[in-house]
DNA sequence: CTCCAATTGTTGAACGTTCAAGTCAAGGGA
DNA sequence: TCCCTTGACTTGAACGTTCAACAATTGGAG
């Protein structure tokens, strides 16, 4: 829709002012942000935010236990990447990886009791930085502004997350992370890949 | 303080259903957005964003020199980070290392006529990927406001480095990148060091 | 039944960032 | 003069991610 709008008046090769404003506050805001979050789960916790998603999905898991698959997708990250990860947490006794009971050829990983425990403890922690540096700087008005914003963005970046994002937030709120991350998983695939 | 402060009305312990969609958008924009960006711009130029931003801090600066603090605090990153990665540049043939003829206790980069050559190369493209990733799929008011909240949280996360959006925005527009910079520098350190 | 392809997951090497020294040159007392 | 702090930059090791190759298993196609 947006390209036959723009037929007769093409794309200047540079941004105009307002644009460069916004788009050097969202560069810097990317690359704030990101590291502002490791430092405190870093400090809190001793984990990285992907680590923390990781966790974060497990904790939200039926029987706290999902495939392996499913939760790089909910994670937004490559298979690989959770391997290394989940080895990781698997070393500091949080996570263990087990074949899955009912189908012997996906694995599955289990938040362990004093993972769940960690979890409790310091996830109060960082959703007060998510207050902290984005939720309480705004007005109730900008926070909904910023979903908006947000989603098409994600939508032109990289589209079946968005679709998950649409799909996930109007999903049943007794969901938890396995159906919403199994529904992602043909969305990172295709992500990924690009 | 806060403590005190919010004593008859705490801040909750988890995000409202708003709160938490615009958090969840945000997260995937934070973590799509930078990976888009990278996959165009080593498709096409063969470097990554933090590589990018320097290249184009060089073509910005006067005479296409700039000390080597001033250009880490010009593309938000640490002395290490800038050092490593113009070395890599160096290597490409883009960048080089010279004692700063001024001053001989510091060192300049320099983008050379092939480093020159190539940005004016390869920038339309990227500047057409920020249309489309973003901009485009923004209305004009959608723009303005993501200024609005981009700054806010970069208040939040990095008070200095928000002060030079602030600064650097409405700085007189033949000031370069230099002059930006050098505002910039105590920023950095106070940022990184957090 | 056999072979082929696709899916799931792991592994190791290459690459980039971070972190903690380290070098070097200038200023600033004693 | 000597020392010693400070600022600018570099370096190497540790760490995490990416990428490509690899095993293992399943589901057909012939």
């Amino acid at each position: 829709m947006s390209y036959s709008e723009h037929v007769d008046s093409p794309e200047p090769q540079w941004l105009f002012p307002d644009e460069r404003r916004a788009w050097i506050a969202l560069m810097a805001l990317v690359e704030v942000l990101p590291s502002a979050l490791d430092v405190q789960l870093k400090r809190d916790g001793g984990l990285n935010h992907f680590e923390y998603q990781v966790m974060a999905g497990l904790s939200e898991a039926p029987e706290r236990a999902i495939r392996m698959s499913d939760l790089a997708a909910f994670a937004s990250g490559s298979l690989s990447r959770l391997s290394h990860a989940v080895g990781r947490l698997e070393r500091k006794g949080w996570v263990l990886r087990r074949s899955c009971p009912t189908d012997p050829r996906y694995v599955e990983a289990v938040l362990t009791e004093a993972g769940a425990a960690f979890m409790t403890e310091i996830a109060p922690a960082h959703v007060a930085e998510a207050r902290r540096l984005v939720i309480d700087v705004l007005t109730p008005r900008q926070v909904g502004q910023l979903e908006q914003i947000a989603r098409r963005v994600v939508g032109a970046a990289a589209p079946y997350t968005a679709e998950l994002l649409d799909e996930g937030l109007s999903a049943p709120p007794d969901e938890g992370a396995a159906g919403a991350a199994s529904r992602l998983r043909r969305a990172r695939e295709s992500t990924t890949g690009a």
